[in-house]
RNA sequence: GGAUGAUUAGCUCAGCGGUAGAGCGUUCGCCUUACAAGCGAAGGGUCGGGGGUUCAAAUCCCUCAUCAUCCA
């Protein structure tokens, strides 16, 4: 491999990121930024959000890698051990379904293979096609430790996971029973809610008549002899175990206790009252069906009913309550069956549209039946207080702030969770039972040991839970797992853990970032990370989620393409301010292109102009500091050196505060405007005539620009900084700090008025309609005529004009802080116009002028507001006082 | 029904208590020996409506409207 770093041939004139991306890719997953357990530096760490071992980079992915990346990259020059760890889940259904599908087209099924030939599959699968992203994020450039990359299915993270359930289990918090869980009658497992699409489809709903016992007993408004139910659900009445009403409302307060009859059957049931029920819901009365539904389900526990099922797994009426002639069919055929059926019997009242949300399998698309299983769930209660607790405490902090709400509200309102999938891929559950159902799990002391292989138990005939978890069961651990975890003594764990950062997109701070809260305190007893940052989300053009059945997805790997990964990654970053959704936009990708363009061409500037110069090799941070303490300096040298040092510190703190989008912001500005469009140009003068110490600060603050900008656009700045004949990587360089003795405001004030000067006298042969070659002569006055005419040469090289002392005949003048520039009055100029935009000018400065003085003359203002601010006023007076002086004394002549 | 976010220049967005900003687009002028993916100049905004707090509001509070997302 050819070293990038020893690269000092002749810049192009465009910067092409296809010839110097991939070297670099290669240099960093080849030789990875190795993060030491020993070292002394305070450690930063961040974990990546494992993407699906099946998964393809799309652009979450990509923004959510770059932030963590540039925070890594920042961190790790600002002295930091900085340790970013690479991984993936395993994705349990997804991956399954994935290989099965393979297997179908080969004729064969999983049954037929048998459980451990398929895991093999799996796992060939996984070696030959999986992974596919990790190859993608090395393109995105990240800085990640490739030598601790994990996986959820890992020896050592299984062993986590295993343990995990086994303490969860001997503490009575992990335990087997009957719940409702959300089934996929395709897929055959129970799904997470993560792996469900929520979608509102137009449906019906339907008002029913039960009869009553009584006949004469009726609602307050209905007919005699029947009560009301509103449902969306009418397949499931034959499951009916109750009806429900609210216990204040006075419809139907004289019924509670009476018995109803179901429509098309003999059965009857109670009208129960429960406060669950929404009184101006449908007609205020319910059916409770607690077999298929969660609400449902959880009123009958309160109630004490029965929960009788009456739709199998496969998604078909069946049991003993369904009638003959609804038996077998397919719930939605079902539907349809026992609606005509109601009909005909008189039993249904009405239809109407109803808006309803379904949930659709998110693999299978089919939607999702609540159902009632035998499961193993986890009590989450006292394990979300505990997170609770420590929100309490300020443990972590989120970023934005208003999302701390959202995650305690879900920690409160939070359920059991059901972790157990009919899977095979995935973590088997350390589950044995005997043949009366006696359920055994290995002891806390010795998790590893599988209870079938447990000498206690050989006389018994041990049967394993055939089901794994829920792939959300592993990667909940994955902040510790991954540095070792159960292990608490090893060296990963105990310099890198807790993390310092999580970065992910606000849409899974329930699923998987709470789900870490909570175990992170179960088992670990802390927090897993200091600040939880929580990006937006990317959003195609018009501002919509981009799904594949959209069809509306941007692929990442296009764009890197189309306008090279810095240009994305600088997309991405200025993209991100305050957790805001990001639509997409190509004129930022643009606009990264073309500041890297920019930067590349700033770069070939200087090595044209330090060609030829000898200058010591030296470290740039310590150069400026030597310069600036014994150099003899130009005014240009002086204010860069000062506007670098207070941008340093400025973007740092930005970094430090989690808002990239602000330092990138900060920092192009500086690159292009100050930098480029003025230090440069400024500095052209001098460089031409040989000036070392100007060549030596060129040089050395582009070197601290290219730092400072490393963290965002990695490969270009990579690039550059071996261009410019450093040594080492500018990855491993220390970060610009900023450094009082390179403040300087007295610079400041000085080449602002330089800068005024030109851009009067660039503004003035505008009007003049001249060419910017043409030259013109010039008048500098005002209060700051000796700085200009002490920076003549600049002045005259950047507005191609020529100073002097007087002018005959009438002047044309531009009027600007403490510089007005006079030039004569010749070409093709219209003078109306130009009079008219003075006028304009002097009734802006009147306006100012007015504006302080009647915050001046306000008592109250001069009494509360902060003396600064007084002070500024003050001096708004005066300046703008001057200008309107000046400007009156122009106009004059043209009375 | 509850919660959150958005509403600022033609477009996409920053700014979030003290003189309204950027990129692109528009107009005018430039192949000025780093860069036309560029340079220079200019035009463009009663910061969604209405109330309030404050010496001072795009920025804080209330309210309405529109759009979006999440939860039930």
């Amino acid at each position: 491999m050819t070293d990038p770093t020893q690269n000092t041939s002749a810049l192009p004139a465009q910067f092409d990121p296809a010839a110097t991306e991939p070297k670099w890719a290669t240099l960093w997953r080849e030789q990875p930024f190795k993060a030491d357990a020993h070292s002394d530096k305070p450690p930063f760490t961040i974990v990546i959000p494992p993407p699906n071992v099946t998964g393809n980079l799309h652009l979450g992915h990509a923004l959510d890698n770059t932030l963590i990346d540039t925070l890594i990259r920042y961190k790790r020059m600002a002295g930091f051990e900085a340790l970013y760890l690479p991984g993936m889940d395993h994705a349990g259904i997804s991956t399954q379904v994935m290989v099965e599908r393979q297997l179908k087209d080969q004729g064969t099924d999983r049954h037929a293979l048998g459980r451990d030939k398929f895991l093999e599959k799996v796992w060939e699968w996984k070696e030959e096609y999986g992974g596919v992203i990790l190859d993608q994020l090395t393109r995105l450039g990240v800085s990640a430790d490739w030598s601790r990359e994990r996986f959820t299915m890992d020896e050592g993270l299984s062993r986590a996971v295993r343990k995990q359930f086994v303490d969860l289990y001997h503490d009575g918090l992990a335990y087997r029973g009957e719940r409702m869980v959300n089934w996929d009658p395709v897929s055959q497992t129970t799904l997470s809610e993560l792996e469900i699409d929520r979608e509102e489809r137009q449906g019906k709903m339907y008002t029913l008549s039960y009869r009553l016992e009584d006949a004469s007993e009726r609602e307050s408004n209905g007919d005699a002899g029947e009560i009301r139910i509103a449902t969306v659900r009418p397949e499931t009445i034959f499951a009916d175990q109750a009806i429900a009403v609210h216990p204040e409302d006075a419809r139907f307060r004289h019924l509670v206790g009476k018995q109803a009859r179901i429509p098309l059957t003999e059965r009857w049931i109670p009208i129960i009252a429960d406060e669950a029920v929404e009184m101006d819901f449908g007609v205020g009365a319910l059916k409770i069906t607690p077999a298929h539904d969660p609400t449902d389900f959880e009123v009958g526990e309160r109630h004490g009913l029965e929960r009788p099922s009456v739709i199998d797994l496969t998604g078909n009426l069946a049991g003993e309550l369904v009638p003959a002639e609804f038996q077998g069919l397919e719930r939605f055929e079902a539907r349809k069956s026992v609606v005509r059926a109601l009909r005909e019997s008189g039993d249904l009242l009405e239809e109407k549209d109803h808006k309803t949300a379904i949930g659709l399998s998110e693999r299978t698309k089919v939607p999702v039946e609540p159902i009632i299983s035998e499961q193993w769930f986890v009590n989450v209660k006292p394990l979300a207080e505990r997170v609770l607790k420590g929100l309490d405490n300020g443990d972590m902090r989120l970023t934005p702030a208003r999302h701390e709400k959202i995650n305690r509200d879900w920690l409160e309102n939070i359920r059991d969770w059901n972790i157990s999938r009919q899977l095979w891929w995935g973590h088997q559950i350390p589950v044995w039972y005997d043949e009366e159902g006696n359920i055994y799990v290995p002891d806390r002391d010795n998790p590893d040991l599988d209870c079938d292989k447990d000498p206690r138990y050989a006389h018994l005939n041990l049967r394993r839970d055939p089901d794994v978890f829920d792939t959300w069961f592993s990667s909940n651990l994955w902040p510790f797992s991954t540095l070792g975890w159960p292990d608490t003594d090893a060296p990963d764990f105990r310099k890198f853990y807790p993390t310092s950062v999580l970065v992910t997109g606000y849409d899974i701070l329930f699923f998987w970032v709470a789900r870490m809260q909570m175990a992170a305190y179960e088992h670990t007893g802390q927090a897993p990370f200091r600040d939880i940052m929580l990006h937006g989300l990317y959003l195609d053009e018009k501002g919509q989620k981009m799904s594949k059945s959209k069809g509306n997805g941007i692929d990442p790997l296009e764009l890197f393409g189309q306008y090279g990964v810095d240009a994305c990654r600088f997309a991405f970053t200025f993209l991100s301010t305050g957790g805001q959704d990001i639509r997409h936009d190509d004129r930022r990708y643009e606009q990264g292109r073309n500041f890297a363009n920019k930067l590349w061409n700033a770069t070939r500037f200087a090595l044209m102009r330090l060609e030829g110069v000898t200058l010591p090799q030296e470290d740039p941070a310590t150069a400026l500091r030597e310069l600036k303490a014994d150099g003899e300096l130009s005014l240009a040298d002086r204010w860069i050196i000062s506007r670098l040092n207070a941008v340093s510190a400025e973007a740092s703190a930005q970094l430090d505060d989690l808002d990239i989008g602000a330092a990138i912001r900060t920092l192009y500005a500086f690159a292009w405007d100050e930098f480029c469009d003025w230090y440069i140009e400024a500095s052209k003068p001098a460089l031409e005539t040989g000036n070392v110490q100007t060549a030596r600060v060129l040089k050395a603050v582009l070197a601290q620009i290219l730092k400072l900008l490393h963290p965002f656009m990695p490969f270009i700045t990579s690039e550059l900084y071996a261009a410019l004949g450093y040594e080492g990587q500018i990855a491993l360089s220390e970060w610009p700090r900023s450094d009082a003795a390179l403040h300087d405001a007295e610079a400041t004030r000085a080449f602002d008025a330089l800068r005024a000067a030109v851009n009067a006298a660039r503004s003035l042969k505008n009007e003049l309609g001249l060419s910017p070659q043409d030259r013109l002569s010039v008048v500098v006055e005002g209060d700051l005529k000796d700085v200009v005419h002490a920076n003549a040469r600049v002045v005259g090289q950047m507005a191609r004009v020529d100073l002097v002392d007087t002018l005959e005949g009438r002047t044309l003048s531009q009027v600007e802080q403490g510089v007005t520039i006079l030039a004569p009055l010749e070409g093709t100029v219209d003078v109306d116009e130009w009079l008219g935009k003075q006028r304009k000018r002097l009734a802006e400065f009147e306006k100012q002028i007015k504006q302080a003085q009647g915050k001046l003359s306000n008592e109250r203002f001069v009494a509360n507001a902060p003396a600064e601010v007084i002070e500024e006023e003050r001096r708004r007076v005066e300046d703008f006082g001057k200008q309107k002086e000046r400007l009156e004394g122009v106009l004059k002549q043209f009375e």
